[in-house]
RNA sequence: GCGAUUGUAGUUCAGUGGUAGAACGCACGGUUGUGGUCCGUGAAACAGGAGUUCGAUUCUCCUCUCUCGCU
């Protein structure tokens, strides 16, 4: 058994749950820090651990290029590689559809890319994905799935449906065989994605036909690409009624809090987001008030911290106005502290609903988080 | 003191006898499975005076100013 669920709000469909991997146990929900390259922009390891980060995701078709994943094989892995000593997820590339400076063209037999550092033409099947996320060693792979764009039309979202099956189908059967001698505890995970845009009855079809191939958990993705709010929720819940219990949910790239809170109130459990990162290092910073804009005027002169409740190492030692001045004169550390804050801020936010969730109290606790971020 | 030269947004620069642009900076938005320090919107200027002209930031003259050269 790979998910066990070990809380459930008397009232919601959230949940508290433990997911087994190679690398140990981890408690559901999470949020998992984007590092890519096998960092997170501005923040170490040893910072991701001391922030409450459990599990972080890295991107196995942009590792395959630089350094190699090979390499990093040969260094033991991922988790030695970086030293990180929680959970390692890979995400399959899948994503790098959405960014036309990369993507060329995908088929039946797979996606080409074009090697942002060197400028060739690669060409990634399903097969030689699940052989690049088994050698970079992650403890949960995902599926290679065919992304869409948000604008894209209803017959091309159809199409991406029928690939993403295809080779999620592929991808399953592929990484069975290579790790079929490996006893269940030291295998990798491997999660489906689904997609389908907004659209219920293609999404519905992805998830259905992903269920069949029985991963060990399901990915929504395509989602916070441009959707209202409510059409997301709509698809969260789709995808919540149609998968049994006991198998983890996991919402690609969603990192907003209320779209955390909303999706965790639905029963999700696994989440990542560039959004904390990318938004400090912008200057947005999330608070127990709500969201800052630090690089506005009102703040120039504030000494106060970013946000009095937080508990944080930015929080306890520095000044909005110090901060402020460093993101504004491009300082690293300004970054840094900004990140750190944001990360950190996401981490105890899931800390206090899995707290809510235990008090089956968590529908209280979502409407005080949604007054916060009404401004 | 004499001669030449310069003056346009906060800054560095375009430009025009008829509605003056950019970049950076400034103010305010945006940001969701990371090609990255990104994207969008806004405020903001013709050194001053006189003349020519229907109309001058533009042409002429004067004052001031910048820079250089010569005494």
């Amino acid at each position: 058994m790979t998910f066990t669920i070990t809380h459930k709000d008397e009232k919601t469909n959230a949940r508290i749950g433990i997911i087994s991997t190679k690398k140990g146990e981890i408690e559901t929900p999470f949020f998992m820090p984007v590092a890519t390259k096998s960092a997170t922009k501005h923040i170490n390891s040893q910072q991701l651990t001391e922030l409450g980060a459990k599990a972080i995701i890295s991107n196995a078709l942009i590792l395959s290029l630089r350094p190699g994943n090979k390499l990093i094989k040969k260094l033991g892995g991922i988790g030695k590689f970086m030293n990180f000593q929680g959970i390692n997820v890979t995400d399959s590339g899948g994503f790098q559809m959405y960014s036309p400076s990369i993507y060329l063209t995908s088929t039946e037999k797979g996606v080409q890319f074009k090697n942002p550092f060197s400028g060739e033409k690669i060409f990634i099947t399903p097969e030689k994905d699940m052989e690049i996320q088994l050698d970079i060693n992650s403890d949960i792979a995902m599926c290679l799935d065919r992304m869409p764009l948000y604008e894209d039309s209803k017959k091309e979202i159809e199409k991406s449906v029928k690939l993403t099956t295809l080779w999620a189908e592929r991808c399953k059967k592929h990484h069975t065989k290579l790790q079929k001698k490996l006893p269940q505890e030291k295998r990798q995970l491997l999660f489906g994605i689904t997609q389908g845009g907004v659209y219920k009855d293609l999404r519905k079809e992805s998830i259905q036909q992903l269920a069949e191939l029985d991963f060990d958990g399901y990915s929504i993705g395509g989602l916070g690409m441009g959707e209202t709010k409510q059409e997301q929720y709509k698809i969260v819940e789709l995808q919540k009624s149609i998968l049994p219990e006991n198998k983890p949910v996991y919402l690609m790239g969603i990192g907003d809090p209320i779209e955390i809170i909303n999706a965790i109130e639905k029963g999700v459990d696994m989440f990542d987001s560039r959004m904390p990162t990318m938004n400090a290092r912008r200057g947005t910073l999330f608070t127990s008030k709500g969201k800052i804009k630090i690089l506005n005027k009102k703040y120039e002169a504030d000494s106060s911290p970013l946000d009095k409740e937080c508990n944080c190492m930015a929080c306890k030692n520095y000044t909005r106005a110090y901060i402020r001045f460093l993101l504004r004169q491009n300082e690293s550390v300004g970054r840094e502290l900004a990140s750190y804050h944001n990360l950190f801020y996401l981490q105890t936010l899931i800390k206090q609903a899995k707290q809510a969730i235990k008090n089956n109290k968590f529908s209280e606790f979502k409407k005080s988080i949604e007054k916060m971020y009404k401004n």
